[in-house]
DNA sequence: AATTTGCATATTGTATACAATATGCACACT
DNA sequence: AGTGTGCATATTGTATACAATATGCAAATT
């Protein structure tokens, strides 16, 4: 019996233009070559291209046939559709927490308080981003859960780590605390609509932000 | 300048193995043997292996490593996971529909007048689609709108046409009316919870028919 | 000078070749 | 007979080859 499974290439390599993408490091609208990819990874053409495809309907990568692939654009347009989503997907999955969520309670007032009083940028990230997955992963619906990280994924872009978590920090937090006060409370219809209306915030800060540049 | 796009085989390859799936003529596991494809469509594996990896982030195909690709398959899990999701999607479209999606009513109206007195299996299968993309298309979020035809896909294969489509007509045809006069009244919130019920009860009968067979 | 045309180059799209792994059956063994 | 082993075959994973298309620059034309 092997437990050992194989890793294909092609995973690794997506794996790797995925973190290379969201990081910020390729910015958006840059051409993906397959080849100079291929020669930088130290691999053949074959599973670069593999993973572009899946990058593309992961949403992160664009093609136009015989151009090849792009880095995904960061527009305006996508700030105002991807929100929506979120908000939408994050409170259906606090609805379907149940008592699971209540259970998290404590584990949400640590992280809200550390990122409270947490000042680098990267970190206030990975806390932010733990909160909302404590939030969701009592909800027990891996399909929703994968699309949860698929589109925080996406937003991780458009702010790059800024807007959210810098511009609006004490009133993103303050809203968490009180998203708490309510789970604890046992309305979790209640919460789901101030999470809702926490992604309508966010997304006003960076819509502000994209427009005036502050 | 072309207005003429050219079309990849892949793309092709990929619609054509999509729709089969979601006609249910690839039962539910079935292996997806790249050469035997191939040769049936007359191509290299190249282009029929890029597809199946777009379709399993499509979620119609899954694969294992050294393994290959099989049709997803249609588990109770899966339907216990679907249709909260369809759920949350629609009823958000639904609330971003605004004005617009008043001005669908009559539309709305038509539809499910024809699906009421419609006996046949997928012409009823097609205009209950009908009703669900009018309902949302108004929202003008093309993301949301993407998931929701990627979600439509798998809630058909799920019930095969059968189950809601048949089992429950009139009572599906009730939900739609009480939600198309909820939406000519103004109340979208209402509207948006309306729906998260009409799949409530889509989920109860197709989980009824999948353990009980009727 | 600006624009267009044509060619050389580069890149994508598809097919095939090769390597690594899995599958299945025949045979040996208990 | 049942179980396990080993080899032949088949299939996946990756690399490369070839064909079709796009790109970019230089020269010619207005």
């Amino acid at each position: 019996m092997h437990t050992l499974k194989r890793t294909r290439t092609r995973d690794q390599v997506r794996a790797l233009i995925r973190q290379t993408i969201i990081g910020g490091e390729l910015a958006a609208g840059t051409r993906l070559d397959e080849i100079g990819l291929a020669a930088k990874l130290g691999s053949s053409r074959t599973p670069v291209r593999e993973a572009l495809i899946a990058l593309e309907e992961e949403g992160l990568v664009r093609s136009r046939p015989n151009h090849g692939f792009l880095v995904a654009p960061l527009d305006e347009q996508l700030v105002r559709e991807l929100y929506p989503i979120l908000a939408a997907l994050e409170a259906a999955a606090v609805e379907l927490g149940g008592e699971a969520l209540r259970a998290q309670v404590p584990t949400l007032k640590d992280i809200n308080a550390r990122l409270a009083s947490e000042t680098g940028r990267a970190k206030r990230y990975q806390l932010d981003r733990g909160f909302h997955r404590a939030l969701t992963a009592p909800c027990a619906n891996a399909q929703l859960l994968r699309l949860l990280e698929q589109h925080w994924n996406h937003a991780r872009r458009v702010d790059g780590g800024q807007a959210r978590g810098m511009a609006n920090h004490e009133g993103s937090c303050a809203e968490h605390a009180q998203i708490i006060a309510v789970i604890e409370g046992g309305d979790l219809t209640r919460a789901a609509e101030l999470l809702r209306k926490h992604w309508r915030d966010g997304q006003k800060v960076v819509l502000r932000w994209m427009e005036t540049g502050k």
